[in-house]
DNA sequence: CTGGATTTGTACGTATGTATT
DNA sequence: CAATACATACGTACAAATCCA
């Protein structure tokens, strides 16, 4: 099935690929540090981030997006809420 | 296919169960505070690790226990290095 | 030097449960 | 009750680095 050979949706001669993890983790956090996304905000649902780096990236699956917001809030800088949506941290309303 | 559905593993009638994912997560950071697995030390390599948790809490699948290590490498407690193993962090050869 | 075994790393897929709206 | 969205678990495939006979 899966593999990423390369990383699909670049060109041949790319070195050092860096993987959609780490570039979703660091997209994120970019969105988070420049105050795109500020504290209490809700960021877009895994559907609408899986199309976000869908098109961004060429990320093709909901799980790997899931698991980079799962790490996200276990280092404490998203919060997930069940059936609602995953916030920002750092907001005063916690 | 899994799913999870009260937790096998477990009877019947046990309430508020805690993931595989949290025990996990405790059991390695309870072996790290502990000096078991001091600062340097290899960890298990995930194939041990899925044999001890899959006796001890019922964990059958690898990726679960990849999914907590890999939790645990973001947030700074192991290191892993590819071909090699985990570590536990904090040791000063880093 | 070479090739197999080991082990971590990454990506995608699927099923189901639980909480909120 | 249905739709939405997060949470958890298991599964599969392959890449990459290291180790060792």
């Amino acid at each position: 099935m899966g593999g990423f050979a390369g990383l699909p949706g670049s060109t041949a001669a790319m070195p050092a690929e860096v993987s959609y993890y780490k570039r979703m983790l660091d997209d994120i956090r970019a969105r988070i540090a420049s105050g795109e996304w500020p504290p209490g905000r809700r960021i877009p649902p895994t559907r609408d981030l899986l199309a976000m780096y869908g098109e961004s990236f060429g990320v093709r699956s909901a799980s790997t997006v899931r698991r980079v917001v799962e790490v996200l809030i276990e280092t404490g800088e998203l919060r997930g809420h069940q059936g609602v949506g995953v916030y920002v941290a750092g907001d005063a309303t916690e």
